[in-house]
DNA sequence: CTAGGGTACGTAAGCGCTTACGTAAGCGCT
DNA sequence: AGCGCTTACGTAAGCGCTTACGTACCCTAG
């Protein structure tokens, strides 16, 4: 390996200011104890010499460590794509660099994970994907979290509240009740619902809105049917073979999120179940192929992106006594995959 | 805030080992010098401790550094998406963090973030994204990587064969040669290009195979009409607007990457042009959805997600004299958007 | 004119690790 | 027995920063 020249310490600034360390580390890091003027030929001479102070040095003394840990369950799942692709945006915008993580929707994996990126001595940690029913999964985390603030890391989470930590929650409940009420206005009376795991409180949150709104139909009543899946296309796919074999007299599914509406859709497809004409389908999230589906799919829109953005808006303020609370807006968006419920 | 007891450092595990700094560190890097018992109990009481050695300290220290630098256009789109997958999958299991960048399909930008990336002291940078055929555009970049590699950093190219780094390469050529091959098959004789930005590789070379393909075609003639426009869903909607306008005589559409012919498609559908009744249309990449298009898309399947593993895994090879070159497979994958030309 | 206090800067002590070098013990060889 | 070599370990010098503390200096008030 050739040897071109190193990169430029902050020494380097120091000497050519002729002033010394602690002077420069002052100007640099805009803190005071410097004239202005001094400051301004330091900042200057960084520049010129294309001086960028080592992270690892910087935070190994004690400064603020400027990398922040993002666990996704899947990077290649549209709706933790957007997320991300937020979260990065801001985080350039900031100068903050973001290591990703999949947990690959496993929780014992993503309490690791956790636990590796806060062992890497991250400053912020965002965490996004469903939280679960049974608090004592969440606990593991919680704790883990809590210790972590307690060193002066900050954390938030994005869609899941119990974690003890700031949030950007959407309203699941709001949402599931507005799809389960498109579809009886519609006049759909035999509703399915492909529900992705249970334990999850986003699927639990989104089908007790679901429910509520069935519920309020006091005359007329509607069957609702639900089918547990996994939260995604195969999911969505073993969710509707049920549904259709089950549940056959089903003219509705609400699938609890897009991607397995994406595996409902593909499934009423290869059993040539005309949509909507004999079934109606509905998803949640509106990622952005949403719109590019076969057909285009009714949806609750999320702004996943913003979300991102939000959490790490939240990390990035002081932190309050309470974890603060930060609700998303939805929006139901109707598009070509509902429609009246067929008159057998 | 509460000071629960500091994480365990080195010093500690020396401590109860009774050895010193410098054995408890040999040991646990696993390096020569240390006894074979001496070394076990050292790692037995490391991990009872549940001891993590800092980063930044170890690479402060010089010892390797542990993170990987990844450079993708969009997080969000899916073919990036599932780069992105790949390589964290890989990294995960060999006990490396991902830090992310999008550079928003700006050349500058990217150069930009590649400089941070290197600034903070990653160890190995990978960069998606396709090149440019003006072999300036891609100098600052290159030269940028020479010096990062001089240094001791690794890095590998994803798509890109010009940075003088190691490189996993899909054929677009002859990619780009099948899909022309099976349109003409199928009888069509206009045929047109909804291109990605002039000036990149990428574009470049699956243009060329489309060209090549036509060329060969040496009786019957085949006409093409190349439409340049962004490698974006948006970019695919002007393109598709063009060709119909310009080129209404056309009966397929090649669009060069599959998130282009989600934009096509979509122009089609609002045009209520039938696919493939009235045209065929084509993608390139075989994203996850591209099957659950509306109507699934005719494609050329890469394995992205072992294109970024790959990456990682010649990344983390020795480095070589010469930069390698690793092809991907690629394979004609034919769904419902295609199908015979129609007789005007 | 001097005590007290603020401002601008320098000195030096780490942060937690890696590693060059030093040393002592054990080995085989002449 | 004495030599040199290897092996196993310890000592200590950094890596490039931040920051507590120390020291001039200047300004104001008494």
């Amino acid at each position: 390996m050739s040897r071109a020249s190193r990169r430029p310490r902050l020494v380097d600034v120091a000497e050519h200011a002729a002033v010394s360390l602690a002077t420069a580390s002052r100007a640099l890091a805009g803190r005071a104890g410097v004239s202005a003027e001094v400051a301004d030929r330091i900042r200057q001479i960084a520049r010129e010499l294309g001086y960028v102070a080592n992270p690892y040095a910087r935070t190994l003394a004690g400064g603020a460590t400027s990398t922040v840990g993002l666990i996704v369950h899947q990077v290649d799942d549209p709706y933790f794509a957007e997320i991300a692709a937020g979260v990065i945006q801001l985080a350039a915008e900031q100068g903050l660099l973001v290591q990703i993580c999949q947990s690959g929707r496993d929780p014992d994996y993503e309490l690791h994970q956790l636990r590796h990126l806060i062992a890497q001595r991250v400053g912020i940690v965002l965490i996004s994907g469903s939280g679960y029913d049974d608090p004592r999964m969440e606990s593991a985390a919680r704790a883990e979290l809590a210790a972590f603030q307690d060193h002066g890391g900050r954390a938030a989470a994005i869609g899941r509240h119990a974690l003890g930590v700031d949030a950007v929650l959407p309203d699941n409940e709001a949402g599931g009740h507005a799809l389960a009420q498109h579809l009886m206005d519609l006049g759909h009376r035999r509703i399915a619902v492909a529900a992705g795991s249970a334990g999850l409180t986003t699927v639990a949150d989104r089908l007790a809105g679901v429910s509520a709104a069935v519920r309020q139909r006091g005359r007329s009543p509607v069957d609702l049917a639900v089918v547990h899946s996994a939260f995604t296309r195969d999911g969505g796919r073993a969710a509707a073979e049920r549904i259709l074999n089950e549940h056959p007299e089903t003219t509705a599914i609400i699938a609890l999120n897009d991607v397995m509406a994406m595996g409902v859709l593909s499934t009423l497809r290869s059993r040539r179940v005309p949509v909507p004409a004999r079934m109606s389908v509905v998803g949640f999230d509106d990622v952005s192929v949403a719109a590019d589906l076969a057909p285009s799919l009714t949806t609750i829109r999320l702004p996943m992106t913003e979300m991102g953005r939000t959490a790490l808006t939240l990390a990035l303020k002081p932190r309050t006594t309470r974890p603060r609370r930060r609700p998303t807006g939805h929006l139901l968006v109707v598009r070509d995959s509902t429609g009246p419920a067929p008159t057998s």
